[in-house]
RNA sequence: UCCUGAGUAGCUCAAUGGUAGAGCAUUCGGCUGUUAACCGAAGGGUUGUAGGUUCGAGUCCUACCUCAGGAGCCA
């Protein structure tokens, strides 16, 4: 006999079925057991009555304890008071495996502290909160391929072993390589230019690692991280990528994921604002828009969290600040040609003061220019002598971003920390489970 | 690295310097429609570690350890 899913239990209404997961919780009156299975896909509840089942089914239901493997067999039955429209009538339970009410399943129904379930983050995946999220992480990396895969994006991935930094090496992880030093990605920007260069528009998707030693709800030391890259492409292109592509993704999880949101109490109003247009605001307007908000900020400065913050509860969804100063971006950014001091980039902020989520803009297309930045910024040339190939051998205005998947993640589920954003986080003391 | 806060039962938390407690979880008992069920009972403690003050320290002091979230840095 096959077995169904809990979620298509619905299909079956007035039939027998089998279906195979584990014990959620039991409740217990008098002569009826009430427990509730799950199977990864759904919760429903069973009703055991005393006298409809013999007496072995009754007493090894009972003896049932949390997150036991079960096999069962029942009928399934329409009702209206149950969240999934459907009980089912239970006429045989199989255990597999029983939980030892010795060294009981740890994490009951009840409040638990963020450090004892991040030490069970094996087990707090089993939780319909923990669920929604990652069904939401899902959906948006779905629509994160399935946006570029039909713009003309071809995936093309970066190493993850690199030879030196591409922003300086304070942050990054060093590793042996056989007798030599390696470091983890921080990004796949350099290697996306020589892959646009190679097939026009490219993006790359995978983890991403920062020696950051931070300590904020915002920052994990592994993450994942969505690059595309774009020749013959302008700042201008690249905030109408950036504009496109957020709207596609929140519009897919509004479309595909309703129950999971629920099921995280998110208010979606704030989701079905993300449109275009998105504001855009120069620098120099921001710097004002602060200094309106009785906010202390030198022009020339990058914005800090409490910055950004301010920035975009002036709006009411994500907003693009463009045009930083130089001084305070990486070297490769191509200069605005009108005022070389700034730099043709730009950050989306995600409404509801969830902060950066995209870091983008157009890169220095000039040879000379580039050779000047790395010097400027003490970078061994040594390193890039691939990188300045790209602009001898037929170099174009080019540009593009990185969308962190964890920070759009958390900012769509409208939860309060990264960690929980992602199946097995790493942070600057955890790296267990 | 700096700042702030917190460590008490398996978990979440109480306890004016004076007998270490509750809810949940576990076990036992009761209940035929429960929805984080409810009612009754039992077991469960080196109060993060090491010192110090005191007649007496979970509580006050010092150092250390661990964790949290904020700064800086960033997606």
């Amino acid at each position: 006999m096959d077995w169904v899913s809990v979620d298509k239990l619905g299909e079956h209404v007035g039939q027998t079925v089998e279906i195979r997961g584990w014990l959620y919780n039991l409740r217990e009156s008098g002569k009826l057991l009430f427990p509730i299975f799950r199977d990864g896909t759904g919760l429903v509840q069973g009703v055991v009555s005393k006298k409809e089942v013999s007496p072995e089914v009754f007493e090894a239901t009972r003896c049932l304890t949390q997150e036991s493997s079960v096999i069962v067999r029942g009928s399934v039955r329409k009702e209206d008071r149950a969240p999934g429209g459907v009980e089912l009538g239970v006429e045989d339970v199989r255990p597999l495996q029983v939980v030892s009410e010795k060294d009981p399943y740890p994490i009951s129904p009840k409040e638990h502290g963020i450090e004892f379930l991040l030490d069970r983050r094996h087990l707090w995946l089993r939780s319909s909160r923990q669920h929604a999220i990652l069904k939401i992480r899902h959906d948006v990396i779905r629509a994160v391929r399935d946006y570029f895969d039909s713009h003309g994006f071809v995936l093309v991935d970066t190493p993850i072993f690199t030879p030196a930094a591409c922003e300086g090496t304070t942050t990054l992880f060093e590793v042996e390589y056989f007798d030599q030093k390696a470091y983890l990605t921080q990004s796949g920007q350099l290697y996306n230019e020589a892959t646009a260069a190679a097939f026009g528009k490219t993006y790359c998707f995978g983890p991403t690692f920062r020696a950051e030693k931070s300590k904020t709800r915002r920052h994990l030391t592994e993450f994942w991280m969505v690059e595309p890259e774009m020749s013959f492409a302008h700042l201008e292109d690249v905030m109408n990528l950036a504009e496109d592509f957020i709207c596609f993704i929140v519009e897919r999880v509004l479309n595909d994921r309703r129950a999971e949101l629920t099921v995280l109490e998110r208010s979606t109003a704030p989701l079905e604002k993300v449109r275009k247009p998105f504001p855009r605001l120069h620098y120099d307007a921001a710097v004002k828009l602060l200094g309106e908000k009785g906010i202390d900020f030198q022009w020339g400065g990058d914005f800090g969290a409490p910055d950004e913050t301010a920035i975009s509860e002036s709006f009411d969804r994500p907003v693009m600040v463009h045009h930083y100063p130089s001084q305070v971006k990486a070297f490769y950014m191509e200069p605005d040609p009108e005022r070389p001091e700034l730099a043709c980039c730009v950050d989306v902020l995600a409404s509801e003061g969830y902060g950066e989520i995209i870091g983008g803009g157009e890169r220095m297309s000039s040879y000379e220019g580039l050779v000047r930045r790395i010097q400027e910024h003490h970078l061994p040339p040594e390193a890039f002598t691939w990188y300045l190939d790209l602009r001898k051998y037929g170099s174009v205005p080019h540009g593009g971003f990185g969308m962190g998947i964890e920070r759009c993640v958390t900012w769509i589920c409208g939860i309060e920390h990264l960690r929980e954003s992602i199946p097995f986080p790493r942070t600057i003391n955890r790296n267990y489970p």
